[in-house]
DNA sequence: CGTATCCTTGATTCGCTTCAACATTAGTGG
DNA sequence: CCACTAATGTTGAAGCGAATCAAGGATACG
């Protein structure tokens, strides 16, 4: 199913020049007077529906996203079926950026509600980052950030017990939330216990024993998908003064 | 493992369109024409003796780094002491990335073994990156690719077991000596059984272990730090074969 | 309003960690 | 060059944290 809609209300909704997403995605750091010339980039818009995926791990990279509603999981699967959650994206995060290596994509990007994305056609990027320093070197950051991030996801795998891994997710999560806009204390997860779960190398019961466990404690509130977070700093504590297992 | 050494007559030794690491580094994939433009790349060279950091976590980023002989380690600390190993870097690999995104170092690069690296200042990339097309494009190749390996990273540490970890951590090795010239079946591991582990998410005692079983196996041959690989389609058999457990 | 999906909780099992002792190798200085 | 010592690696026994198995409950969606 490709549902490529480009923008519908006439002259309304331009690209990147008027984007409220702005500081949070590429564009950010332009000088003002190459501005416009961005709006170029984005060449067109896609919606894609719940549980859908915007691209397949095989498909042939040709754009990167950034994703002006909605949100995503990527996610790698192994032959034998086991599914390895890499990532989830908000607004005005990249996705895409893995197929730049081998001309296809490496993982699979699933929209976790329906959502819209901004199609940024690769070539074009790399021809405008080649005039647009700031573009450029925006683009480099956007990538960097992404290598560090999985840096910390890979401490957090690698040597942090369940209800750390739990903590700093959700510490993560209020973090980006408020980046926002939105609340950093009650939000709304649209991903699944078992994509938190696959995300944080734990299996689905041990995330909702987690959840109940904090909400006992008086860390959180949580109702399904519902959580309200009551004393971050006691989250902040357990990733830290936990002792060491792994 | 011995090193490809260059050749040391003065004068000579000369930057990237001498080294034999070309086409596993920065460089590949660029015209012939704009190749005598590399060597102002790499503004110069830098030794680093064993145990003895490239870089350190919040050391301003100025340059990234290719390394030409020797190898390395990146970690992340945690402020009550865990370390996480993020990766293992070998000859034509680079080392920085990370740094660009905020302008300083998230992670410790350490030699393994007296090593020695080519320094590429970060502005003077970007500059040439402006000009020369093929010098961008493999760039924004070498910074996917490493996403993209995080994410294999994360797959491990995420849904494998313990010997499925090493026993893919061994075959990426082997691989990767066997692309360098060097015997895929047989070669000397730089890192401690702790510096393993760290990587892999399991404790030294877990991956001394394994590397026992192996042996009783008869898939490898281990003597400390010399890998001799007997059954390279068995360790691959381990990696998909067993049943999923997280 | 009914049904599939998602979540919670309990009991049990198992893989890896932890603790401990010893073996081997590498590095240092006399 | 060898004695000495620290660092690294191996192996065994016991404990614990998370997985597994299982059942019931809540929620969302068509």
């Amino acid at each position: 199913m490709k549902a490529t809609v480009p923008i519908t209300l006439p002259g309304l909704r331009k690209t990147c020049s008027q984007c409220n997403l702005f500081e949070l995605c590429i564009p950010f750091g332009i000088n003002n007077s190459d501005i416009p010339r961005l709006d170029e980039l984005v060449c067109m818009q896609r919606k894609i529906k719940r549980q859908q995926p915007l691209y397949r791990t095989n498909d042939s990279f040709e754009a990167i996203y950034a994703i002006r509603t909605g949100s995503f999981k990527t996610d790698v699967l192994l032959e034998d079926g086991r599914e390895q959650v890499t990532g989830f994206q908000m607004t005005g995060e990249i996705l895409g950026l893995d197929g730049i290596g081998t001309e296809v994509h490496t993982c699979n990007a699933i929209a976790l509600e329906d959502s819209e994305v901004c199609v940024i056609s690769y070539t074009k990027l790399e021809e405008l980052a080649r005039v647009i320093e700031g573009l450029q070197h925006q683009f480099h950051k956007v990538m960097s950030r992404e290598i560090v991030r999985d840096h910390g996801v890979m401490m957090l795998l690698g040597s942090m017990r369940a209800e750390e891994r739990l903590a700093a997710f959700l510490l993560n999560m209020s973090q980006r939330f408020a980046a926002r806009g939105f609340s950093a204390t009650e939000f709304y997860l649209r991903m699944t216990r078992e994509e938190i779960g696959s995300y944080l190398g734990l299996k689905l019961e041990t995330v909702s024993r987690a959840f109940s466990h904090f909400q006992e404690e008086g860390l959180i509130f949580v109702q399904q998908k519902h959580i309200r977070i009551l004393k971050s700093d006691g989250l902040r504590k357990l990733i830290l003064h936990q002792a060491s297992m792994r």
